[in-house]
RNA sequence: UCCUCGAUAGCUCAACGGUAGAGCACCCGGCUGUUAACCGGGUGGUUGUUGGUUCGAAUCCAACUCGGGGAGCCA
């Protein structure tokens, strides 16, 4: 008997009807008469389930009748069409075996549950409608992001989840260490002898591949890094998380404005793809998480993304009729209402907000001409935020030492990236996507947690 | 970390100082084409925790825990 996955059947009934086969999968519901039901069977293959038709010529149809949801089955029958309106055909079933039985206290019901409900059975989420579609779409996206880039020769690089250096700039880090933290080691001055511990030094999780990945690029002209990145921040929002994935591509011989055109190029490039390889899903998010969804990721698509400089929306702001909690002023960073007004109210799509003052930006971002402002790019996109950080970087090597001073870091901390620019410097950009925001962005999901598949933050690491 | 709102049955909620309730889930029964099936009956509670006010607290007060929204940090 041939084992056939729903989606095949979902994809090619021609093929299918009117034969014999066998699926397996778990129960999502059974609706019951007196000597026939229907069993809404999801095999994991797909985002739809398959409607089975079973009666009492089957031996164990009292027991199939009260199967509790979620028990597992396999299940042999014919494909026919189906009288119902909702499908156009059905299994008849001719054999239904138990492969793994239920419980009737099953968490996940029949009907619909909040999504913070959800978040604390998150071992048993990714079978409701909802997470199914998420995660599947997640998948699609992170093979989208990979072809994107393959197809452009860039080379993906596995710059370190464990870093050696503290200074990369980006906020709390997660440290790494195989010390006894009730009896670590001291030095003469009484401060823990990090000489001791398993690198010989103090080491953390990452919270950037960038710095590794300019090492590349200047090897291999385009790279990108896309794994795991990690923040202690005590951050409790809907926007951030722990632990989460990071896509940072870095080109040679490019600036600002090449760096922009690949951002859009990207994001562009995997809407589309995932509205192309996961329709089932998409539709889903536009009906049930948020309605103008499709409308606005097509137009998305097909126009281009605004730019304006940190100054000029500075000026916008002090024109705008809306009342903000928080001054406008140059040289204050952009808050969060300042740049939700920018992209939802002023240019309802995605928008570059470039060339900030440099006291504001990191030490690396290419100091512009006026010696004001750097030539960094942040994205915002309406609903969201920010969703991607990135500039040109500073290649001068004389420039980029002041900077460094001015910033009060070491050099010795930062010898080999000053390497980099000693050795053959050429101009270069690069940015950071976060991967959850855009998948946020894609299907309109509120919460950063409900897109991460076991989500980290503050205070919670359970599952 | 700050501001704010909340926590009552497995889930979603009501009861607003005076006997804790509904829908769904679950259990039992009925139903020959269902679509979150439908119809009838039933089980189900230390009202987040600790303390206080009161003759009496789910209800008022305080602290703590957890969750939502907003802010900061950022992706």
């Amino acid at each position: 008997m041939d084992e056939v996955l729903v989606k095949e059947i979902f994809r090619n009934p021609d093929a299918y009807l009117h034969r014999r086969l066998e699926v397996s999968g778990w129960v999502r519901t059974i609706r019951v008469s007196k000597t026939f039901g229907f069993i809404e069977l999801n095999d994991g293959s797909f985002f739809r389930n398959l409607q089975v038709v079973f009666d009492d010529s089957l031996p164990n149809f009292e027991q199939i009748a009260k199967l509790p949801i979620a028990t597992a089955l396999r299940i042999e029958g014919e494909v026919v069409e189906s009288p119902g309106a909702k499908q156009p055909w059905e299994l008849k079933a001719a054999r239904i075996e138990v492969e793994g039985l239920s419980q009737p206290d099953y968490p996940l019901q029949k009907k619909k549950h909040s999504l913070e409900f959800l978040r604390t059975i998150a071992h048993l989420r990714p079978r409701s409608n909802t997470f199914s579609a998420v995660f599947r779409l997640r998948s699609v996206a992170a093979y989208a992001i990979h072809r994107f880039f393959q197809e452009r020769d860039f080379v993906y690089v596995h710059t370190p989840i464990i870093t050696g250096s503290d200074c990369e700039g980006a906020g709390a880090m997660f440290r790494v260490t195989t010390l006894d933290p009730a009896a670590l080691p001291r030095d003469d001055r009484g401060e823990v002898d990090f000489t001791q511990d398993f690198f010989g030094k103090e080491t953390n999780l990452t919270v950037s591949g960038q710095l590794e990945a300019e090492a590349f690029c200047l090897a291999f002209r385009k790279v990108y890094t896309f794994g795991p990145t990690f923040r202690a921040e005590n951050s409790n929002t809907p926007r951030h998380a722990a632990e989460f994935w990071m896509v940072e591509p870095e080109i040679a011989f490019a600036d600002l404005n090449d760096d922009m055109a690949l951002a859009e190029e990207m994001l562009k490039y995997v809407l589309s793809y995932c509205l192309e390889h996961a329709p089932a899903e998409m539709e889903f998010f536009s009906r049930f998480i948020d309605p103008g969804l499709l409308p606005r990721l097509e137009n998305v698509i097909n126009s281009d993304f605004g730019v304006i400089t940190y100054t000029e929306a500075i000026d916008l702001l002090k024109k705008a009729k809306q009342n903000f909690a928080y001054p406008v002023e140059w040289g204050a960073d952009l808050q969060t209402e300042h740049e939700r007004y920018l992209t939802e109210q002023i240019f309802r799509k995605p928008v570059f907000v470039i060339n900030y003052p440099k006291e504001i930006k990191a030490f690396y971002m290419r100091l512009n001409d006026d010696q004001r402002t750097v030539a960094a790019m942040d994205l915002l996109v309406p609903g969201v935020g920010e969703i991607i950080g990135g500039s040109q970087r500073e290649e001068r090597l004389p420039v980029l030492e002041a900077r460094m001073k001015e910033c009060g870091l070491d050099f010795n901390d930062y010898w080999w990236y000053l390497d980099l620019r000693k050795y053959g410097g050429t101009k270069h950009a690069g940015f950071g996507l976060g991967f959850e925001r855009a998948i946020m962005y894609m299907t309109g999901m509120a919460n950063i947690r409900d897109v991460l598949p076991f989500p980290r933050t503050v205070n919670n690491a359970e599952f």
